[in-house]
DNA sequence: CGAACCCTTGACAGAAATCAACTAAGGTGG
DNA sequence: CCACCTTAGTTGATTTCTGTCAAGGGTTCG
């Protein structure tokens, strides 16, 4: 792996507390790898051999059964993915592909369990990061009981807006046909739902979504800081269910 | 709280491994407390106080959103609830109240926090708890998204069936609509499903079920070791959202 | 004994998936 | 450079699934 990566890695949360001294040894203990597009490099059911830390591209987590396939979360950099599966030393209960080419660092998940051990702040770390991913997927799971899909669609864009600085517009910063399968819908649904949004004050061309009556869209998506995160959205470290972050790209696309 | 419940609470896998002394001190800041049925102790989005154990009772956890309402677990003794939000110093995402009447052990999260930082041992079984409660929760999760309400009726009889020894038949642990709540269905979709599954193998009697075709109603439920838990169900241990165990009363009524 | 409450069933309405067709954009290879 | 192919997205028609509303039977509990 390169220097240059440790820094980025180094101000992740699961990473900053650790002493220095753990920090090298388990940086030494890593692999960089670059994935071309589209290349499904975690199996669901295989043995966790790895905790994965995106540094650049996209990264889909889905799971499969019987012929059908739905997304949990799509990773952007810098964030780690998989760890439960690791410190279980248990099979992964989610595939991973990538969406685009990304090089991604891997820790064996042998020298991750070995320093938590050996490191209590790393443990603590651990410990916040781990229980960040389980009121994720929790928030996920009350979305997709308590909500209709027109519901989710509505209150995932009051979540990107947020996360864009309450900005009225941005851009969609995943393909459509993955973001209906996160939020738990078909591709034509979501197409639909949007559109009917359009009588709530939101307004859709190509990828940039436009909310041109925020009070509207808010009474239909009912934000809620128990199901869409807090305020600071400081509940997203981008850890195993991150919602996808503001970044430069759409930063210029505005 | 009663001394006799110590070595209950010591055999818990989140106690089991911390020192003698910090476990005593643990629960010399415990209170016990039993609350009657149907009672609400904890309601989402206040800031979680107290670590809960289970001793005695039921414990539905559930969510709502604008007068809509989901069971997200049921929890039976002995084991834990709201760790996360304990150790996150954040609201709870749940709320909860007693199903029947309940003996619950509380610990102050403050204690808590203090004690994982105070004993390794704790500190490592607290990881892997909420690696359990994770992979719970994701495994929620894939049911909700992947499976129709269908199957996932057959994969719960499926489940509950083998956690009380690959019976054939088994009395549900729970009112049929606290299970369509947790199924993410109505009672009258559950009682239809049930209904619809008598083709494929299952009979009902009252709260009893009855499996005259195990292979008929495994082509339907599709058990799935990433979805349904592995084999030895070692991957519920009863934690934040655990299965409903098997105990002494549904075999009284076998 | 009455009042809840749970469960079931039926009829209906609404939501969502499926199937099919079509457009548009992007990439490939001639 | 263009024809071709693939794929994402949209739209419409249809079916399937699921929730809602209403009613009735059964049980429990006060």
């Amino acid at each position: 792996m390169r220097d240059e990566d440790k820094p980025e890695i180094r101000k992740l949360p699961l990473f900053r507390d650790m002493s220095a001294e753990n920090f090298e040894t388990l940086m030494q203990a890593a692999y960089a790898h670059t994935f071309p597009a589209q290349l499904e490099m975690i199996r669901q059911g295989e043995p966790a051999d790895f905790l994965h830390i995106m540094m650049e591209g996209t990264v889909e987590l889905f799971s499969g059964w019987r012929g059908r396939e739905t997304t949990m979360a799509v990773v952007r950099p810098v964030s780690t993915f998989i760890l439960a599966a690791c410190i279980k030393d248990a099979p992964y209960l989610m595939s991973a592909r990538t969406v685009e080419k990304s090089r991604i660092i891997m820790i064996p998940a042998k020298d991750l369990r070995a320093t938590f051990r050996l490191d209590p702040e790393f443990a603590m770390s651990t410990i916040t990061e781990l229980a960040n991913c389980y009121r994720s997927v929790v928030r996920h799971a009350k979305g997709l009981k308590l909500r209709t899909s027109r519901e989710r669609v509505a209150a995932y864009i009051c979540r990107q807006s947020r996360l864009a600085g309450n900005a009225a517009s941005f851009i969609l910063p995943i393909e459509k046909r993955l973001l209906a399968s996160y939020l738990g819908m078909t591709p034509e649904n979501f197409s639909r739902a949007i559109k009917a949004l359009q009588s709530d004050g939101v307004a859709i061309d190509g990828m940039r979504i436009i909310i041109t009556d925020p009070k509207a869209l808010e009474a239909i998506a009912g934000p809620d800081s128990l199901m869409d995160g807090p305020d600071g959205n400081s509940e997203f470290p981008g850890a195993d269910f991150p919602e996808v972050p503001w970044d430069a790209k759409q930063r210029e696309a505005m």
